[in-house]
DNA sequence: AGTCTGTATTTCACTTTTTGAAATAAAGGC
DNA sequence: GCCTTTATTTCAAAAAGTGAAATACAGACT
């Protein structure tokens, strides 16, 4: 009977479906099951109906789902009260943010931030997705603002902020890369390829290259989206990156969207902090300004 | 934020004293304060002043002492709600209970559990207070009443029911033992004594030897206080036992208590049972009924 | 009929967290 | 000054939680 679990609960009394909730809200199955089981126990009451192929509320759950309502609303009271009683928040917070998030989302959010806390600090570092990880990890940095990598530690919680499309760009000028795209179809297996070196954009790259069965030309491993913009609009190849960076890029009208059939999945960007100073107030108030409405 | 804590704090709330609330709610001290440490971070407001000395609400303690209070209550409600909704409580429950404590509290807790779950099935062993700890860490029992052990291991929970008053008894026949008592003052080093040979009465008699500072005469060393009663009638020496045996003892008339200036801990009479086991509906019934008014 | 896919649960090796005994700190009472 | 009382920190051991992989099972699609 923790917050955590009441929230679990919550949001698979909403879904009804055991593999979006865990995908959803960042936990393994196998601990979504559990949690429920042990809520199921605590209780003494079957919370849902289970027939192997549908999941449904029985009457208890029903009842239960009431009650963690106006829990979790109590609490949410609570946490108001105790802020608005409390000093201003100060303190200093470490930032970390992938350059990617740091064109889409950043300024938005540190806006509000500072507006709600204006004697917080902030100390903000700009890398890779991958690094993003590792510092909050290490207590490098408290808080990172990157997109949800494929796995993440056990001790790191992770809230979704947005969706962060990304797309195929291919160089607007005349060159051996555009005489390919324009054949029909594309000949995948002789274009040259960027591929990013490590993060979220490599597993989407390479899930693509082994779903469409293409044994790929790559010219040059790259991390960094921004960087690999800059070869595109050389005329090195095409690549896989967020449309936010494109947008933003001062090469921005020398690369082009490439028109596919295929869907890659768009980044999920998030706060990133470890599991256990997600109650810190500071930590707390950052989130809830970062998730608030996108 | 979980209900152990709550409940913790709500205890401490009210006594306004680390010590006695982790004695009397049996966790250890270094718990006792983290928890609530944790509790003031997660909320990020103290919740006590401690001025060293002294132990005192904060306001926003006051506001938590109020959230917590209608959580506990909406929670109990809850527990009622399902409770009643679902089907009568069915199921077995393995009872071991000591000598001790089969004749002061058990009749009662054992009709009125029959009244509530008359469907539930009771099994009920008796054994001395050392067993009872072992059967249930060891799962051969679901519950135990017992008297609180000196030490009581980590995972096992424990909860007062009555403070069982504990005496010195000599036999009323006249006898070497009564002419020692005569004396004054008495000479403790050459009374025939029974000592326990284990668990709370033990840890009690040696506390006295010590405190005394007697060199005991020990002719007997027995477990069971049904047995030490028994000796005791017959003359071999005095001895320390509950005196809810004493007086449901068919030797009763040939005992007598003797009037010390010395107080012995009473025994802390109370269900014991696996911590992860507390939250189970059979279990908590018979805990709710076993602590409910004596 | 047989294979494949989607879903929930169990197993297992691993990591994190929690625990209390003992040490520490700090403030009065004697 | 020494002892008692009270809260906290340290530290090693125990317990609980985690997700990858395996399992179980039902329906869909050849």
């Amino acid at each position: 009977m923790d917050l955590r679990s009441a929230q679990l609960f919550q949001h698979l009394a909403g879904s009804l479906n055991f593999s979006k909730t865990s995908e959803q809200m960042y936990v393994s199955p196998p601990t979504l099951t559990r949690v429920i089981q042990r809520l199921e126990q605590e209780l003494g009451a079957e919370l849902f109906f289970r027939d192997k192929r549908s999941v449904k509320l029985t009457p208890a759950g029903q009842r239960f789902a009431q009650f963690v309502r106006s829990w979790l609303e109590a609490w949410h009271q609570l946490q108001v009260d105790l802020q608005l009683a409390s000093a201003e928040l100060t303190g200093e917070i470490r930032l970390f943010c992938t350059v990617t998030a740091s064109y889409s989302h950043l300024p938005a959010i540190l806006d509000r931030f500072r507006l709600m806390c204006p004697k917080a600090e902030i100390k903000l570092t700009t890398g890779d997705a991958a690094s993003a990880i590792e510092k909050v990890r290490l207590d490098e940095a408290d808080i990172a603002l990157a997109a949800h990598p494929s796995a993440l530690p056990a001790n790191l919680a992770f809230r979704s902020i947005a969706s962060l499309p990304v797309m195929l760009i291919a160089p607007t000028i005349p060159c051996k890369v555009n005489d390919l795209l324009q054949q029909n179809p594309i000949p995948w297996n002789e274009v040259p390829l960027i591929a990013p070196e490590h993060g979220p954009a490599r597993s989407r790259f390479d899930l693509w290259l082994q779903q469409m069965a293409i044994s790929p030309l790559i010219v040059a491993k790259v991390d960094g989206h921004e960087a690999m913009v800059s070869m595109v609009a050389l005329g090195t190849g095409v690549a896989l990156v967020a449309d936010a960076v494109v947008i933003n890029s001062p090469v921005k009208d020398r690369v082009r969207p490439i028109e596919l059939n295929y869907r890659f999945e768009p980044f999920d960007l998030g706060v990133c902090m470890l599991n256990k100073r997600l109650q810190e107030p500071l930590i707390k108030a950052f989130w809830q300004l970062a998730t608030a409405k996108g």
